[in-house]
DNA sequence: AATCCACAGGAACTTACGGGGG
DNA sequence: CCCCCGTAAGTTCCTGTGGATT
């Protein structure tokens, strides 16, 4: 074959399907591996939603990467495409609490991805009502459209207050809707997140609960080789899957990480123009997923965020050696050095610890009060969790 | 065990922004 | 079109507190 002219024109040497490694790609029933038992009991707690009765609501844990909100849209999708059978519309809203987490980030995303604006006469604006306003809207959407709306709120845990939970909770009790019905499906990454729940809304919301497992090796192999038709038929070297299973089954069975780690492999292949995807490339795909997480959760924080992390990240790389912890008090100058030479207005003292209180949330960086003695007062000392050299690249590069 | 104060963090306020209703 | 109301981000003000030193 003569070299194309255009730049697109070779076929990929090593991929013949990547879509099949995207997380968020959605496998056909028999491709969701090791979660069979799962998928059942999800299924019976909520088959009430077929016939347009109220189904149970649902608390899901398990640490990341093992398949909840997999497991949770794919079963989803299977029983309102059931329902619909039936002649019962079911309508999923899917909120990711990580990104919505105020009351009313979380009623208006779930508002916005029930509605329907030609079918109800319905808007639902992204600013300028009030949160009773959102509220409002979503019942009326409801009855309006559905018979039942199912709402799976990924990393509850992060949901600031548990109003919301309260009123999703109580709406068809309380007579909000009245032509329809809700089911809650929320996911934690944290086991004791049921604790922090005040006695009513814990004792609606987890009419159910499960635990995911991490995956095993095993597991993860089986998951990575249902995933290899994303790869040209022999491109894939022998040892390659079980390393990357391996590797992730050392690292809480993460199977998102597993996928990511081995989509890198190929990438790296590619890159050395090689036709093989070697096991030798693993561990720099390794090294590449690590950098990447960081700079995506980095990069979805607010500028001020950022340019404070950095700075903190810069003063662990001065400090010496052994004791990488910098005091807020120290961090803070650090920090308005940085915005000036970028040219920004630095924010006050006490905005910034707010913001490394945020920052702390997000395991991005640790906090510890501590108090210094006689006439000395009591302060924060921060430290990274990760190494600073990541960490300012990430910055620079968000 | 009592002390002391720098910093922590709660509360109330300001500013910016955007939609709804008249 | 203007005015009012809501939220989010940031500021101002001020009381609370940890723990080595006295």
């Amino acid at each position: 074959m003569s070299d194309s002219e255009s730049f697109f024109g070779n076929p990929d040497p090593i991929f013949a399907d990547k879509e099949l490694l995207r997380v968020s790609h959605l496998p056909e029933g028999d491709r969701i591996i090791g979660r069979d038992t799962e998928l059942q009991k999800l299924a019976s707690a909520i088959k009430d939603a077929q016939r347009g009765d109220t189904p149970n609501n649902v608390l899901i844990y398990g640490k990341t990467g093992t398949g909840k909100s997999l497991c949770s849209k794919y079963i989803t999708r299977d029983l309102t495409e059931a329902a619909a059978e039936n002649g019962v519309k079911i309508g999923v809203a899917y909120v990711d609490c990580f990104q919505e987490s105020t009351e009313t980030q979380t009623v208006r995303t779930i508002a916005q991805s029930l509605n329907a604006p030609e079918e109800t006469g319905i808007t639902v604006p992204h600013t300028g009502v009030s949160t009773s306003d959102y509220y409002r809207r979503l019942w009326d959407i409801l009855d309006e459209r559905l018979d039942v709306g199912i709402v799976i709120l990924d990393e509850i845990d992060k949901l600031e207050g548990d109003n919301v939970l309260m009123q999703l909770s109580r709406a068809a009790e309380a007579g909000k809707v009245t032509e329809s019905t809700l089911g809650v499906v929320g996911i934690s990454n944290k086991i004791r997140y049921k604790d922090s729940l005040n006695e009513r809304v814990k004792s609606s919301l987890s009419e159910r609960d499960f635990v995911f497992p991490p995956y095993d090796a095993n597991q993860l192999r089986e998951i990575l080789k249902s995933r290899s038709d994303a790869f040209r038929e022999g491109v894939l070297d022998q040892g390659v899957i079980p390393k990357v299973a391996a590797l992730a089954a050392k690292e809480h069975g993460d199977a998102r990480k597993a996928i990511d780690i081995l989509r890198y492999a190929g990438e790296i292949a590619d890159e050395h123009d090689d036709d093989t995807v070697r096991e030798k490339y693993v561990d720099e795909a390794h090294e590449r997923e690590e950098q990447a997480r960081l700079s995506e959760l980095i990069a979805k924080q607010p500028d001020h965020s950022k340019y404070l992390l950095q700075a903190l990240a810069l003063q662990v790389q001065d400090t010496s050696g052994e004791n990488p912890v910098v005091s807020t008090k120290t961090v803070y100058p650090a920090y308005k050095r940085l915005c000036e030479d970028v040219g920004v207005d630095p924010l006050k003292m006490r905005r910034v610890r707010d913001l490394l209180s945020e920052l702390a949330f997000l395991s991005l960086i640790e906090q510890e009060r501590k108090g210094r003695g006689k006439g000395k007062g009591a302060h924060t000392v921060n430290q990274l969790v990760d190494d600073p050299e990541i960490v300012i690249r990430a910055c620079e590069s968000a």
